[in-house]
DNA sequence: AATGGCACGC
DNA sequence: GACGTACGTGCCATTA
C-alpha cells in the first residue's frame, strides 16, 4: 500500500498571488471576489491532481510574531492591501472548510512557521507535500517532505526534493537557512551581509558545507577565501548571527490541533454548492459537478469589448457519454477537444475531455476516466480507424489518448492544420484566429464554445480546401504524418548525459581562459556577449579601424560577419569569435540538453507542423534540427546523441534534393543531364560553365559553381555570390550570366514563377501547397524583390517538405512490418534519422532507402546516402 | 515581457 | 538609382 499523503499549503502566498494575479471580479453581491476565486480555483486543481488525506491550510495572524519583536522593520516596507482583499480571507476559510481542509492558525507565528510544524510532525506517518509561494520553505524539504512551488503565475507547479534542489540550487535544504542569512532577503526587510549575494553565498556552503564553518575560516587569515570577502564575514558576523533565528523555520510551534482533526473530511457536495453559488462562482460549480452554469459566472471587468458569439449553434446539447459514443459511431466520426490545450491561466479547467457527435457533446471529467468502464467504452472508439475523429491539434490528443493508454486512430479532419494549408505563414492558427477569419465572429471563452466551433469550422474549411485543391495535401499528407509525429515525439532521441557533463567541464574551463585572454588584451573586464560593450572595446578602447564595418541601428555590427572583415588587425578577434561559438554550444546544447532529458536519458522534441511558411516542418522544446555539425566543436556536442545498447543510430539523407527538385521542375535539360549521368553536380555544373572536362575542373571552380547553385535556391543575386565565394561583384555578375546560359530551363522557370506569382497571387509545391505572396506587387522595390525570391524558393522547398513528408507515411508503414524494435526517431528536413537493432541494419536499411528515393517520380532521379552509428557524428556508409 | 543581435541547422 | 540568399529556434543583453 502506497503511503498515504499530507498537503500542507501556505494560504496567505496563495490567496496573495490570486489577489494580483487576477482582475478585479466582482459578483452579483457587488462582492469583489477574484482573489478567493483564484484561491479555490488553485485549491480545486491540485486538490485534483494530489488527493491529499491530510489537508492543513495555513494562516499567518494579525498579532506580531517574534520576528517582529527582533527585528522592529520586519517585512517593514510590505504594502498594506486594501480591505476589499482582506475581506475575501474568510471567503477563502470558508472555501478550505468546505473542501474537508482544516484552516490553522497561530498567534506569534507564520504560516511558514506552522507549515514547518506540521510537516515535521506528519513526516513519519504520510508523504507530505508543502504548497508555497517562497523558497524560505526549501529548507523543510527532506525524503518523505517535498516542496510544490508557483513557477510563472500559478499555472504551472514545480515539485522540489532534496535533488531537485540541489540541481537548481547547488545547496541541500539545511543550507537553506545559512543561506538566508549570509544573503539576507529583501522582501523581508532582511539585510543580511552586505557585499554577499547570491552566488558568493552559494560558493561558501559548498566549500565549507555550513555557516560556522565559513565563519571561522574568515577568521583564518590562511583560508583560502579572498581578502575582501573574509573583510565581509568578520564584519557581518553579528548580523548573521542575528539573522539565523529569524530565517529558520520554527519546527516546534504549539499548533493545538490534532493529526486525527488534520484529516480530510468526505467532501459535502452541498456544503461546496452553497459556499460557491453564494460567491458566485457558477464556473467552478460547472467544474467539479459537471452541470451547466447558465450565465458567465462572475462579471468581470472587461478591459476590452469584444463582439460576442453571434448565435449560440443549435447543437451541443449534453447527452451521457455511451448515447454519444454510439452517434459517434453510427456516424463514423468524434468530434474531440482537449480544454488544457487552450489553459492560458490556472482558471480553466483542468485536463478533462469533450467530445462531440454531429448533434451534441459531453464533458468527460477527470473522475469519469478512473472508470473502467468509461475507459473501455472509449477505447473502442478512438482506437477505431474508420472513425474519424475531427479536432484542432489532433497531436496533441493523440498524445493525451497516449498517457490515457489509447492508441489514437482515424484522422478525420484538423482544424489547425486546416488553417495551416490554406494560409501558411500566418502567425498563429489558434481556434480564435481561425474563427475569426472563416466564421467571421469571434469566438466566446469557454471549451464548449470551442467544440462547438470545430464542428462548425470544418464545412466552411472543407470547402475552401476544396476550392484551392488542398484536400489532398491535407488527406493523403497532413493528416497521416499526425501519428508519426507523435509516435516519434514520444520515443524520443538518447543523449549521453555524462558525456555531456565532461564536455561542459571541459567547454567551461575554456570559456574561463579565453575571457582571461581578451580581458588582459583589452586592460579592462567586459561581456563579450554583449554587443553594446564589445563594440565599446573593440572601436573606443582598442580603436581597431571601421572601415567597410556595417553600422547597425545601435551601432557599429559585431556580427561574425563583419568582424570576419577585421581578421587579423587585432588578435581579440578571434578570441572574441572562439568565445562566441563556445557560449552558444554550452548554452543551447550542452548545458541545457539534459536538463531536456527523461529518466531514460532520452529527449523528445516536438515537431511543429502548422509553422512554416514553405510547408517544412519545425522543431522545439528542444529544436533538434539545429544540431551543431559544421565545427570540430560542433560535432563534439552531435556525438552526445547516441543509440540504446544493441543499437545504432541510422541517418537516411537526400543528396542534393533541393537542386533535383529544382531541375525537376524547371525541366532544364543540362542540370536534368548531369544528375542522370550521376555526375558530381558541382563539378559538372562548373564544366559547363567554363566549357571544362570534368576532370580539369579546379577546386576554386567547383566552389564557385557550389556557391551558385546553392544561390539558385534562395534566389541569391551578384552581391550575396560575391559575398559567399569572394570574388568580386562583376566576376559574380559574370558568372551568373553564364550560369544562366548554360541552364536556361532554370533561368526561364525562374521568371515563369515569378510571373506566375504576380498573375495568381500564390506560387505552389509539385502537390499543390500554396503559399501567398500579396507582397510581389508592392511599389517598394526591397519588399517585391523579396517576394519574389520567395517566388522562387518556396516550390522548391515545399515540395521537398512534401516528398519527405510523403516518404516518412510510407516508411513508418514499412517499419512495421520489418522490424517491432526500430524506430523512427527525426526528422531533419532532408534526413529521417532511426534508431534499430544493430544487426538488423542493412536489412532495414535497403528497403527505407529504396521508399524514399521512389516515394514520387519528380523526372529527376532522387538519392538517398545511408550512414550508421553508435552516435550521430561517427557514422559509416552503409 | 518584448525586442534586437547573434549563432546553430537545412 | 538601388539593390542584403530561403526557412526555422534559442540564448543573451537590453529596454520597458
Amino acid at each position: 500500500m502506497s503511503a498515504q499523503k499530507a498537503l500542507l499549503i501556505d494560504a496567505n502566498a496563495l490567496i496573495h498571488r490570486a489577489w494580483h494575479a487576477l482582475p478585479p471580479m466582482t459578483n452579483d453581491k457587488g462582492q469583489l471576489v477574484n482573489a478567493a476565486y483564484g484561491f479555490a480555483s488553485v485549491m480545486i486543481k491540485i486538490l485534483g491532481e494530489e488527493r491529499p488525506d491530510v489537508l492543513a491550510v495555513c494562516w499567518d495572524t494579525k498579532a506580531p510574531t517574534f520576528r517582529h519583536e527582533a527585528r522592529k522593520d520586519y517585512k517593514g516596507h510590505r504594502e498594506k492591501q486594501p480591505d476589499e482583499f482582506y475581506a475575501q480571507i474568510p471567503f477563502a476559510q470558508k472555501i478550505v472548510e468546505a473542501l474537508g481542509g482544516t484552516n490553522v492558525s497561530l498567534d506569534g507565528f507564520e504560516a511558514d512557521d506552522l507549515l514547518g510544524t506540521l510537516a515535521c510532525r506528519l513526516e513519519k506517518k504520510y508523504k507530505v507535500s508543502i504548497l508555497t509561494g517562497d523558497r524560505d520553505a526549501w529548507q523543510l524539504i527532506s525524503d518523505d517532505i517535498s516542496v510544490i512551488a508557483f513557477k510563472k503565475g500559478v499555472s504551472e507547479t514545480i515539485i522540489y526534493t532534496p535533488d531537485t534542489l540541489e540541481k537548481e540550487t547547488g545547496l541541500r535544504p539545511d543550507q537553506i537557512a545559512d543561506y538566508k542569512a549570509m544573503r539576507g532577503d529583501p522582501s523581508d526587510n532582511l539585510p543580511g551581509i552586505s557585499g554577499i549575494g547570491e552566488k558568493t553565498a552559494t560558493e561558501l556552503l559548498k566549500t565549507y558545507d555550513h555557516i560556522k564553518a565559513i565563519l571561522k575560516a574568515a577568521k583564518d587569515p590562511k583560508s583560502k577565501m579572498t581578502p575582501s570577502v573574509r573583510a565581509k564575514l568578520v564584519s557581518g558576523e553579528k548580523t548573521v548571527e542575528e539573522m539565523l533565528p529569524l530565517v529558520r523555520i520554527v519546527t516546534d510551534a504549539p499548533v493545538k490541533v490534532s493529526d486525527k482533526e488534520l484529516k480530510r473530511r468526505r467532501v459535502d457536495e452541498n456544503e461546496v454548492l452553497e459556499v460557491f453559488s453564494d460567491l458566485g462562482f457558477k464556473s467552478l460549480i460547472n467544474r467539479l459537478f459537471g452541470k451547466k452554469a447558465d450565465k458567465p459566472e462572475v462579471a468581470a471587468e472587461k478591459t476590452k469589448k469584444l463582439p460576442r458569439q453571434k448565435e449560440k449553434p443549435l447543437v451541443g446539447a449534453a447527452v451521457d457519454l455511451s448515447t454519444l459514443l454510439d452517434q459517434a459511431k453510427s456516424e463514423e466520426k468524434l468530434f474531440v477537444y482537449l480544454p488544457e490545450q487552450i489553459q492560458t491561466s490556472m482558471f480553466e479547467q483542468p485536463a478533462a475531455l469533450i467530445l462531440g457527435s454531429s448533434k451534441n457533446n459531453f464533458t468527460l471529467s477527470q473522475a469519469d476516466l478512473g472508470v473502467t468502464a468509461v475507459k473501455t467504452a472509449l477505447k473502442s472508439v478512438l482506437e477505431d480507424d474508420s472513425i474519424k475523429k475531427i479536432g484542432h491539434g489532433l497531436k496533441s490528443f493523440w498524445h493525451w489518448a497516449a498517457e490515457h493508454g489509447f492508441e489514437l486512430k482515424g484522422f478525420g479532419f484538423d482544424t489547425e492544420l486546416a488553417s495551416y494549408l490554406l494560409s501558411a505563414g500566418e502567425r498563429s492558427h489558434d481556434l480564435k484566429t481561425s474563427v475569426g477569419l472563416h466564421l467571421k465572429r469571434i469566438l466566446d471563452d469557454g471549451p464548449e464554445n470551442n467544440l462547438n466551433a470545430i464542428r462548425e469550422l470544418m464545412p466552411v474549411m472543407q470547402k475552401e480546401l476544396e476550392a484551392r485543391n488542398l484536400t489532398s495535401v491535407l488527406e493523403q499528407i497532413e493528416l497521416p504524418l499526425i501519428p508519426i509525429l507523435a509516435e516519434m515525439e514520444q520515443t524520443g532521441i538518447l543523449v549521453d548525459v555524462s558525456y555531456l557533463a565532461k564536455l561542459a567541464d571541459e567547454l567551461s574551463r575554456e570559456k574561463q581562459s579565453l575571457e582571461k585572454k581578451m580581458q588582459d588584451l583589452a586592460g579592462e573586464s567586459f561581456n563579450p556577449l554583449s554587443p553594446k560593450q564589445l563594440s565599446h572595446i573593440l572601436f573606443d578602447v582598442l580603436k581597431i579601424s571601421v572601415k567597410g564595418i556595417k553600422h547597425g541601428k545601435t551601432g557599429i555590427s559585431t556580427a561574425a560577419s563583419e568582424l570576419e572583415k577585421l581578421y587579423g588587425t587585432h588578435p581579440i578577434i578571434e578570441l572574441v569569435e572562439q568565445y562566441r561559438e563556445l557560449s552558444k554550444l554550452l548554452s543551447t546544447y550542452v548545458e541545457a540538453l539534459p536538463l531536456q532529458a527523461d529518466k531514460q536519458g532520452r529527449v523528445h522534441t516536438t515537431f511543429n507542423q502548422a509553422v512554416t511558411a514553405t510547408g517544412r516542418l519545425s522543431s522545439s522544446d528542444p529544436n533538434l534540427q539545429n544540431i551543431p555539425i559544421r565545427s570540430e566543436l560542433g560535432r563534439k556536442v552531435r556525438r552526445a546523441f547516441v543509440s540504446k545498447p544493441g543499437f545504432v543510430l541510422l541517418s537516411c539523407d537526400y543528396s542534393q534534393i533541393e537542386l533535383r527538385i529544382a531541375a525537376a521542375l524547371a525541366k532544364d535539360k543540362n542540370m536534368l543531364e548531369a544528375f542522370e549521368k550521376g555526375e558530381d553536380i558541382h563539378t559538372a555544373t562548373a564544366a559547363k560553365i567554363w566549357n571544362l572536362k570534368p576532370s580539369d575542373v579546379t577546386k576554386d571552380q567547383r566552389r564557385i559553381a557550389k556557391a551558385i547553385n546553392f544561390g539558385l535556391i534562395f534566389g541569391q543575386g551578384p552581391q550575396g555570390l560575391s559575398r559567399t565565394s569572394g570574388i568580386s561583384f562583376e566576376d559574380a555578375k559574370k558568372f551568373i550570366a553564364r550560369y544562366f546560359e548554360v541552364f536556361s530551363g532554370i533561368k526561364e522557370w525562374m521568371e515563369w514563377s515569378k510571373a506566375i506569382a504576380a498573375k495568381q497571387d500564390y506560387v505552389e509545391t509539385l502537390f499543390g501547397r500554396r503559399r501567398f505572396l500579396p507582397e510581389i506587387h508592392s511599389p517598394i522595390h526591397m519588399i517585391r524583390a523579396q517576394a519574389e525570391r520567395m517566388a522562387i524558393n518556396m516550390p522548391i522547398q515545399g515540395t521537398e517538405a512534401d516528398l519527405i513528408k510523403l516518404a516518412m507515411i510510407q516508411v513508418a508503414d514499412k517499419l512495421a512490418s520489418i522490424s517491432k524494435d526500430a524506430k523512427m526517431l527525426l526528422q531533419v528536413h532532408d534526413e529521417l534519422v532511426f534508431e534499430v537493432p544493430e544487426k538488423d541494419v542493412k536489412k532495414i536499411a535497403l528497403p527505407i532507402i529504396d521508399l524514399m528515393q521512389s516515394v514520387e517520380k519528380i523526372g529527376c532521379p532522387i538519392v538517398v546516402d545511408a550512414k550508421f552509428g553508435k552516435n550521430w557524428e561517427e557514422m559509416n556508409k552503409i
